[in-house]
RNA sequence: GGCAUCGUGGCCGAGUGGCUAGGCACAGCUCUGCAAAAGCUUGUACAGCGGUUCGAAUCCGCUCGAUGCCUCCA
């Protein structure tokens, strides 16, 4: 039996405001789009944040059993400098100034991007297409809106009559704005604009002759919009409707509305159940900015080379941080709450050490079955992560008690207590253990087991300065040993 | 100015009509040669002001503040 027919998921859709069961087109099946980066810069951490938040909701549909197909574009094309349509291609801009060929701006923050997330250990998404492989199923796309009458041409650029759209259909509706309350807030169209209204976004937009990234189509050579990209190969990939739509709650309006309306005035279908929006990353309060300094960039934490936290950060105590947080939340990355978060990976990281260690009892003193369910129960709550961890950190009080005898469990629920510990930890929330290491595979691991030995004699032998001064370099180093009834272990900090 | 989300104990962060979230920090106890680690115990918080209710941090209204998007300005 498939783990989805026991559990009962529920996620909160943008599109209705709120919470609904969770039940996919074909069962058994997900289809999952994320917009993915606009590669013209080093990737930066609130754009990480938001793609983890889809790489555990990836990681918990696939723990469920389900068969999950996720799309994560890479955006190398068309993303404007402003969403006036009149500035310039991102990538464009970034290939004038540095003087190199747009693929090679591409080419240097897509590897860049990649980098970043396998530090973060995320999963690959089952596709990950590219805005300019797919510019024959975008013109296509752009020839059946103006077939059925949602967009003009003019100069050779293609532009969406979001007007003549919102007669019919409802513009908007995603983010709960009004097309009326769009135009009474908005000012005269100024002489050269080429389109009819300010709402109205382009498909296609005319090369200028400098313009180096440009493309054949029936209305002359040009780029695609940004917003069509992400129509045309959720499309092609996953059908004219699918499960979940995900993104930055920062791409709500206009992409994603942009996208519905390229959907219903092409196919006439809307195109996603599920809307999913993750929530903004914010430092010390305030929000993530290039221009104000208030940034920094993962390699930054990692390496510790930056002005703003007191020391280096593993990338799985970032994402340990960033899961205690709801995916809708909002969250304030500071140097103190990191420290907290790092501590609090550690206690983790250590019971799941000791697991195997224990030793089980012929009755069990702890409901390890309903814990279990707790888990899942967290879980199926629209992927509340953070109350997961609540309930993992009530696993390492039931190893912690059982190591000190104070709990005992048979032989059936330390297994559940191991599976779903190791399952959630490791496969659900993608953490990886940096404490690995142990007295019996490791070389490492047996110069500790020497120089515990060592120490042990010593205090047998009431040397104190000895064992103290073995105990105290080795946390130095970042070796902390801990004296228990059974011996004394260590972990590396 | 418009739309949206949100304001929770020393810090981070769940919850959302009546019942302990959790992590970090702090204090006491147990253990220890002393520590550390671990276990046990303790914390009566929900921006402000009104309203609804037997009962609100949780619903409604207003005010203040934060963040994102749009717009405006530069």
């Amino acid at each position: 039996m498939a783990k989805y027919q026991e559990q009962q998921l529920r996620i909160y859709n943008s599109l209705s405001g709120k919470k609904e069961k969770f039940i996919p087109i074909n069962e058994g099946h997900v289809g999952m789009y994320v917009c993915g980066p606009t590669v013209y810069s080093n990737v930066h951490l609130g754009n990480c944040r938001t793609f983890m938040s889809f790489d555990m909701i990836f990681r918990y549909l696939k723990h469920l059993d389900y068969k999950v197909r996720y799309v994560r574009n890479i955006t190398d094309a068309g993303h404007l400098e402003d969403d006036a349509d009149e500035g310039e291609d991102k990538i464009a801009k970034k290939a004038r100034l540095e003087q190199i060929e747009p693929m090679e701006v591409v080419q240097r923050y897509t590897v860049d991007f990649h980098n970043i997330l396998q530090k973060f250990n995320f999963l690959p998404p089952s596709i990950e297409p590219t805005a300019t492989g797919h510019i024959i199923e975008q013109i296509e796309i752009i020839k059946e809106i103006l077939e059925n009458g949602y967009a003009y041409e003019i100069n050779g650029s293609v532009y969406f009559d979001v007007v003549k759209f919102n007669e019919t259909h409802e513009y908007g509706k995603l983010s709960g704005r009004k097309l009326e309350d769009m135009i009474s807030n908005t000012r005269e169209l100024t002489a050269q604009d080429e389109k009819r209204n300010p709402q109205d976004f382009a498909l296609w937009k005319k090369a200028e002759p400098q313009h180096i990234m440009r493309w054949p189509s029936p209305w002359g050579d040009g780029f695609p919009g940004w917003h069509l990209e992400c129509t045309a190969m959720s499309t092609k990939y996953l059908g004219e409707t699918f499960d979940i739509h995900g993104g930055g709650m920062d791409l709500k309006f206009p992409h994603h509305e942009c996208e519905i309306a390229q959907s219903e005035a092409s196919h006439g279908n809307s195109p996603v159940k599920y809307w999913m929006h993750a929530n903004m990353l914010t430092m010390n309060g305030k929000k993530m900015a290039k221009s104000t300094g208030n940034n920094i960039l993962p390699d930054e934490i990692f390496s510790g080379e930056n002005d703003i936290l007191s020391k280096p950060f593993a990338p799985s105590v970032v994402r340990f941080f960033m899961m205690q947080a709801h995916y809708t939340s909002i969250l304030d990355l500071s140097n103190e709450a990191l420290l907290a978060s790092e501590k609090g990976y550690h206690r983790l990281m250590d019971a799941i050490v000791l697991i195997d260690g224990l030793t089980s009892s012929k009755t069990s003193s702890i409901d390890l079955p309903a814990w279990k369910q707790k888990c899942y129960d967290a879980m199926n709550d629209d992927f509340n992560t953070p109350v997961l961890i609540a309930v993992l950190f009530e696993g390492v009080k039931f190893i912690n008690q059982i190591k000190e005898d104070k709990a005992q469990v048979s032989e059936t629920d330390l297994k559940i207590l191991s599976d779903t510990m190791n399952q959630f930890v490791f496969d659900v929330l993608g953490l990886e253990s940096t404490t690995q290491l142990n007295a019996s595979s490791d070389k490492l691991g047996g110069v500790v087991a020497l120089l515990i030995q060592l120490r042990n004699e010593a205090r047998a032998n009431k040397d104190f300065a000895t064992s103290d001064k073995i105990r105290d370099e080795l946390a130095d180093m970042g070796i902390q040993l801990m004296d228990g009834k059974e011996g004394t272990t260590f972990s590396i900090t």
